[in-house]
DNA sequence: ACGGGGATCGGCT
DNA sequence: GCCGATCCCCGTA
């Protein structure tokens, strides 16, 4: 059971967020403990990419960003929230979207959290899965370093054969940026089935 | 104080 | 695929 640490995220964005596919979230909340893998993300840089929400410098909402790595920052769009873990350096601004895990512990939790028929339908996009989890802005600048209630297990590295890169989903600019990371077929990533080069479901080889 | 836009989601065609 | 809901945040005045 190892938490990541500041030597984890205070790498390159990219680096941090492949790196991140295959780790485990870990949330203790009030209504129990709820785990689950990621299998999709985002990088958000800090130069050369108006996409980023720290491009055009520090307001109250993105402060967490410019925060030391490890900090998650929180946001709220239209009806949901998005979580990202701060990367690289304190106030340079850069991040990791997390956009999907697979429930593992706490699905019961989850489900009151998100009703929702299909177990597939609980976490496969980032304001799902941080409904399900029950993260909202209140998360905002929490520090996965040392915080009690949340935190990043590492579990394993996945092979760069498991991994896809694409361009990420639903900005408007930099679109030409390649930097989505999912887990090849994986059933809880987000989107549509041409974004996956096995059709069947996928799921993890080795389970800890 | 006002207006526009958005790292989404779900329902409908 | 397209579109509307919905609301917080930010730039501008």
């Amino acid at each position: 059971m190892h938490r990541l640490g500041k030597d984890f995220y205070g790498r390159s964005t990219e680096e941090v967020a492949f790196q991140l596919l295959g780790q485990r979230i870990v949330l203790d909340a009030p209504v129990g403990r709820m785990t689950g893998r990621i299998v999709e993300v985002e990088a958000y840089l800090a130069k050369n990419d108006p996409a980023c929400h720290a491009a055009r410098g520090i307001t109250p909402r993105n402060k967490s960003m410019f925060g030391p790595p490890g900090l998650l920052y929180v946001y709220s769009l239209h009806t949901r929230y998005c979580m990202n873990v701060v990367t690289e350096d304190s106030g340079i601004g850069a991040a990791v979207l997390i956009r999907a895990m697979e429930p593992e512990q706490g699905i019961e939790a989850m489900l009151q959290n998100r009703p929702v028929q299909s177990p597939r339908e609980l976490s496969n996009g980032p304001g799902k899965l941080c409904q399900a989890l029950g993260i909202d802005r209140t998360y905002d600048g929490e520090d996965l370093l040392v915080s009690h209630r949340m935190w990043i297990e590492f579990v394993e590295h996945l092979p760069q054969s498991k991994i896809r890169t694409t361009s990420r989903i639903g900005i408007s600019q930099a679109r030409d940026l390649q930097l989505r990371y999912f887990v090849d077929g994986h059933q809880f990533v987000s989107g549509r089935a041409c974004d996956h080069s096995i059709p069947r479901k996928w799921t993890w080889q080795r389970i800890p």
